[in-house]
RNA sequence: GCCCCCAUCGACCAGCGGCCUAGGUCUCCACCCUUUCAAGGUGGCAACACGGGUUCGAAUCCCGUUGGGGGCACCA
């Protein structure tokens, strides 16, 4: 039982989860699928002034939409509720009375403006601008002295400063921090609130969290949280620091980077299961498969394979896995995914009518091989829900050519004859034309393409000229001479 | 300033002392296919940061340099 592998994912709630953060959470949910352990999930809303309720809700959304389960957490509970930090500060406010008690931590009375004076003083004299332990070493009349006062007080960990701290980490190995190095620091604010260290450590300890699998940035917090466990009776879980995903300019990932949420990848068309692909290769991989499904990755993922250097996030690579995992989809699966999109782009109203959701099915086939995320998909097909004003610069380019007054008005006549109409014949009929007036087949098409859909990326124009019909295609045909009349002018 | 982590093609990974003439994928380039654009097929360019060791043998182990990142809070 207790050998079981027990992880969690601590978010803090901020709004739509930011993609470096769900590689985290997707490589404890990996590590927990793959051992057939539990992943729990805690919400870390302990600054409540930053929190909203709303952003709770997106964060929780995230991980539905890229299903990313969680065993135990909010909604689902579990054994060890409340799976909210906000609601836990009680737990974490005994836990520090007991540290006081035990003689692990103990009251510091510098005020907030003398540390600043003293960590100033300690840069300006090149020093380590820690805390210096004075606190720690009261004698009880000056506590005494300080509580008449009045004086307020944080709470702090005793931390020895000789000796050194040493642990095995799940990715980097070995990691050794000389105590020296760490200084005395604070659990409970002088207003009493708990702090990060103490919050977490307590909730880790008490949910039996025994694998701690989080980004590399709390890497030199982690001899504290060590510590922190120990002094509080913990088994010592494992930790494993995951090196940080950089944007284009090899910088951490962050807000400047642009649309970096998975509120963004979702609304510009990614699918979630291209997204966790790409997010599991980012830091990890084999040496020779790259599309790999949940399964694939769950059986194949081992949390000591993560490559311990920072990874760049390199959208070409999504956006190509993407492209694969969309072709991948049914017909009937594409065109669900789409129609929000096409909505959007305003093709189509909130209840489409039967001809439009004809159209919405037709056009999938068109756009599966020709799309990579499902937001380009409405620029292709754009022509097949109405008429699309020509491009000037297509229009210029193709239309302006000596043989097109000519190609149309051939084109118009065979058209006119097409019997039934269908795409075999419709086809068949432009290709005769072309080779009457012996023009290459791209010469030929372009024209029409510039016609139908105003442009010359569109997709397959036979297709296209079939669904909307006769009388349509002629009307556009028209309509495009009148503009290839204009350049001739 | 001090401490810690990291280092293979432009990008992501493989490599765990000889299988390496360093492999795969994306990107890029060329060609093929082709009604545009794609998709697909074939081929190509392209890397062990540097310097010292250890070893019969190093991309792989050790040390240093350089470069990148993180930390040193009554933030998380």
């Amino acid at each position: 039982m207790s050998d079981d592998v027990r992880v969690r994912a601590a978010p803090a709630p901020s709004g739509s989860l930011h993609v470096g953060n769900v590689r985290t959470f997707l490589y404890n949910w990996l590590h927990a699928r793959h051992t057939g352990g539990k992943f729990v999930l805690r919400i870390e809303d302990t600054d409540t002034s930053r929190f909203t309720e709303e952003a709770y809700h997106a964060v929780l959304e995230d991980l539905r939409w890229l299903e990313l389960d969680w065993d135990e957490g909010p909604e689902v509970e579990g054994p060890h509720a409340p799976y909210r930090q906000s609601q836990r500060t009680d737990l974490h406010k005994r836990a520090a009375e007991q540290l006081l008690a035990d003689g692990a931590a103990y009251r510091c009375y510098c005020t907030k403006q003398e540390l600043d004076e003293r960590r100033q003083q300690a840069m300006a004299e090149k020093r380590r601008p820690g805390y210096d332990g004075r606190c720690s070493r009261l004698t009880a009349g000056q506590i005494e002295a300080f509580e008449a006062e009045g004086r307020a007080s944080v709470v702090r960990v005793r931390v020895p400063n000789v000796g050194q701290s040493t642990y095995e980490d799940l990715v980097i190995g070995e990691v050794k921090t000389d105590l020296e190095q760490i200084d005395d620091f604070a659990i409970v604010r002088s207003d009493g609130a708990p702090l990060y260290h103490l919050a977490v450590v307590v909730d880790d300890g008490m949910m039996q969290i025994n694998h701690v699998i989080r980004g590399d940035d709390l890497l030199s917090n982690t001899p504290k949280q060590i510590l922190l466990h120990a002094a509080l009776g913990n088994p010592v879980p494992r930790f494993g620091h995951l090196p940080q995903v950089l944007g284009p300019d090899r910088k951490p990932l962050g807000k400047r980077h642009g649309s970096t949420s998975i509120a963004d990848f979702r609304e510009a068309g990614y699918l979630p299961d291209a997204l966790v692909n790409f997010l599991a290769l980012l830091g990890w991989g084999t040496a020779d498969d790259t599309i790999m499904n949940r399964e694939d990755l769950i059986a194949r993922f081992k949390i000591g394979d993560v490559h311990p250097s920072p990874a760049m996030f390199d959208t070409k690579k999504l956006d190509w896995m993407n492209g694969e995992y969309i072709r991948l989809l049914s017909d009937d699966e594409l065109t669900r995914l789409v129609t929000p999109f096409y909505l959007k782009a305003g093709l189509i109203g909130e209840s489409p009518s039967p001809q439009e959701q004809a159209k919405i099915e037709a056009a999938t086939p068109l756009i599966k091989t020709r799309i990579r995320r499902l937001d380009e998909a409405s620029a292709l097909v754009r022509g097949l829900f109405g008429r699309v004003d020509i491009d000037q610069q297509a229009g210029a380019k193709v239309l302006g050519a000596d043989h097109v007054g000519e190609l149309f008005t051939r084109t118009t006549q065979a058209l006119g004859a097409v019997q039934p109409w269908d795409k075999e014949n419709v086809e068949a009929a432009l290709r005769a034309v072309a080779e009457e007036m012996g023009l290459k087949p791209r010469t030929a098409f372009a024209p029409f393409y510039v016609a139908v859909s105003g442009s010359t990326v569109s997709a397959p124009v036979f297709d296209l000229m079939t669904l909307i019909g006769r009388d349509e295609c002629l009307a556009r045909i028209a309509l495009a001479q009148e503009f290839s009349r204009a350049l001739q002018a």
